[in-house]
DNA sequence: TCAAATATAGAAAATTCATTCCAAATAATG
DNA sequence: CATTATTTGGAATGAATTTTCTATATTTGA
């Protein structure tokens, strides 16, 4: 396994240390500066750098000379690094997973790979959903007295799942599906006091974009599930819910799309019920 | 209060989300690569970064104005500014989030139990499945000429889900879905080389076994996708998959059995792709 | 104290960088 | 189809950056 830039980091703040009480002046305060102003080191420029610490930029490059570098430049990777391997993206971490995927083909292997990468989506949701997002999408469904949900071609299936809970509480819903052709005429039924739940994902439907537009003209309420900010949908949205599930080889499991609208389903029946 | 980096970050990117539509495509496609990329923002050179979002670098300061900045230079402090701030070690993450948990609204609070709920499952699934009961699964589609999906109310959309996905794969496929009272009519076509994949959880719907148990009769090969041994239709399947989603006040994520799902239809594709 | 060695400062040089500008290409308009 | 407006690619520019170099200062050891 590669080494981690956490790793290079701390290996390289232990080689300062360890080299400090030989330094000459100058090079040991550079080492406390470095030591005490990692992000710095990470960020600014050698000029700067210099500046701050009150040394010449000279000495700087002499400091990375002595803790084995090339030069500055190579030196302050270690730093960045240390700031990247923090906070791995989750795209990062689903690529991680991807690569692994590869080698063992076997089935078994898929669903394991599929299950972590779908615990990593749920953790994402976890982290990147606000409360408030949440608390405005619920209020909005529980507002419309008519609840439309909305979802094709790969998002039919959560949409289908929303209609049939939503249906359980006993509230009136309906199933945007376009069955028998029938999609404008489905869609031409919503009115301003209604809510439409529509589920979209990258590559977005045409058709899907056609029935929001229609219902945001009409001023209904429309509550929107997708996967990321750049959705044409979302500008029209009273509400954005992201949702980043795992893709591999074109298929997204829907496990985080799925238990978000669970949630949904269960806060809107709470909600209901306090009233 | 001043502003804090994490902030600003978060309103940079609001504000691509929200002019991303309005963009040429040489901008919306940086806007793209920025959104995914935060981490090469803050650290990568301008000449660097156009090199990996495959533009020019013009192309990069052009961008930089379009969202309100002077150049790049002094966009690029934003995402910056996001690392610096916003260095948390994993526990600190985890504090966070109950912290979040507490305060926030209650319909956070569940999404929270879920998303653990849905963790929970997965890792049930990773543990309960034998290697050899997905190869079996796997083999049975595989070889049907036909693949037959059913599933039937709460089951429905994970049905709907593996028709889409097995379809992508240029398999013959038909999902019994009941529509317009024709189920009996769409279980008929069942054939003896075909293959039937019965997605069913308590209450098993009547209808459902009524479809499997001709299938059983016409000698097709049956693939179930259940949620317990107690279930009538595991006694006339071939190979029966087992799946435990978290039940909540009645409802059911599907999260893991929408991985479950994803598994089988990938494993398809290879095992068809290898023949 | 004096020579030798080492460290430092600061200027200079060589890169590299962000930005600008203009021509070519593409899309919109009449 | 011709014209106009946008968008894009790529070279040119000038500023900034890292690094090297050298004269000067400081320390070391006799």
């Amino acid at each position: 396994m590669t080494k981690s830039g956490l790793e290079a980091y701390e290996q390289l703040c232990d080689e300062i240390s360890r080299l400090h009480h030989e330094f000459s002046p100058r090079l040991g305060q550079i080492a406390e500066f470095a030591l005490a102003n990692p992000n710095a080191m990470a960020f600014e420029t050698v000029a700067q750098l210099a500046d701050l610490a009150d040394v010449q930029p000279s000495s700087f490059v002499r400091f990375a000379k002595a803790v084995g570098y090339e030069g500055c430049s190579s030196m302050q990777q270690v730093f960045r690094a240390r700031l990247m391997d923090h906070q791995p993206s989750y795209d990062e971490r689903i690529r991680a997973l991807r690569q692994r995927d590869l080698e063992g083909a076997a089935p078994f292997a898929l669903l394991n790979d599929f299950s972590v990468a779908a615990t990593e989506g749920l953790a994402h949701l976890r982290e990147t959903v606000r409360p408030e997002q949440l608390e405005r999408a619920v209020s909005l469904l529980a507002g419309g007295s008519i609840v439309y949900v909305l979802g094709l071609r790969r998002s039919f299936p959560v949409a289908a799942y929303l209609a049939y809970a939503i249906g359980k509480l006993q509230r009136s819903v309906n199933l945007i599906d376009g069955i028998g052709g029938m999609l404008e005429e489905q869609a031409s039924c919503i009115k301003a006091r209604d809510t439409l739940l529509a589920v979209s994902f990258r590559p977005y439907a045409d058709e899907a974009i056609g029935v929001v537009r229609e219902a945001h003209e009409r001023n209904a309420s429309i509550v929107c599930i997708t996967d990321g900010p750049l959705n044409p949908l979302a500008r029209m949205a009273d509400s954005v819910l992201e949702v980043r599930d795992a893709e591999v080889e074109g298929f997204r499991a829907l496990s985080a799309s799925m238990c978000l609208a669970l949630t949904l389903v269960v806060a809107l029946g709470r909600r209901v019920e306090d009233l």
